[in-house]
DNA sequence: ACACCAACGTTGGTGACGCCAACGTAGCAG
DNA sequence: CTGCTACGTTGGCGTCACCAACGTTGGTGT
């Protein structure tokens, strides 16, 4: 039909555009899927990390998801109002908050995955198997390269 | 030091973590680089589509570069203002306002894909030859599979 | 004991990106 | 002529990421 209505060639040979083109689809797939259960990306990565982790500070959290504390805040406070965590003062250092996975939080946890896992599939469905593994061993190796220095 | 202050595992193995976040850090070296001579993601994408494809309208630029239409006019009237583009009304369709490339944006768009080369060497420096090549085809081939429908 | 600095949680604001709804104008098909 | 579509424009919303500032608290140096 109409020429021309493609992206431009040197866009579409550009890692940085490509990073971010295939993200934006990859975040609306995510923002998508996550939102299919009332949460976003800030609310997921909290909950793994408090999963894996166990309780923490808020700055912890916000160090191990690479979220602002200012965000932390936030999105703590909408987890909160779920009951998906609990906010106590931490005994031992009056500046700190402990932050604890509530078991309904696991649980919301647990339908979060459910729905990422669904779209793993659907995001990677054109990749074999083998280019998947190659493709996430590529882009730990950028983000640990480039993580470095935090 | 402290433990647990690395991003959960679960997180680091999922790909669309790694994407979000990499693309977290190409985006953020991109919009450096681009910040070093006054312009933004957007700028770029509309100036490289005039170059490639010489005059369009508005709506077609949008859909080459995958911008929203309302977006579109915003980026324009920046670069208007710096007369990087001219903005002239179709006479053959009143609807549509012909775009066109000025000499002037022609070298500030020269000047955004210096910025840029030096960020891709930054970013993929980590990785070897074949390696970029191979995370290229990775990711052209997410963005062909999930454009298709556009 | 004191002053000093660092860390913490919190509030508020900024920017880029992506998306959607609505409007008036203009082209086009029936 | 009546619709439907496309166009440009305005205005708004949500997510993610970042920064500045404040008061409180902890730790350190002197």
């Amino acid at each position: 039909m109409d020429p021309g209505t493609q992206p431009p060639a040197r866009l579409r040979t550009t890692p940085s555009w490509l990073l971010t083109q295939t993200a934006a689809h990859a975040g609306r797939l995510v923002a998508d899927g996550l939102g299919a259960v009332a949460a976003r990306g800030y609310h997921y990565r909290l909950l793994a990390a408090l999963h894996e982790g166990g309780p923490a500070s808020q700055a912890d959290l916000g160090r191990r998801c690479g979220i602002d504390r200012s965000d932390v805040v936030a999105a703590l406070n909408e987890l909160a109002t779920r009951d998906l965590i609990r906010r106590d003062p931490d005994p031992d250092d009056r500046r700190r908050n402990v932050i604890t996975l509530t078991p309904a939080g696991r649980r919301e946890l647990h339908r979060m995955e459910q729905a990422l896992d669904h779209v793993q599939t659907t995001l990677l469905a054109p990749l074999s198997g083998p280019e998947r593994a190659e493709l996430t061993r590529l882009l730990t190796a950028l983000l640990d390269h480039h993580q470095q220095p935090r």
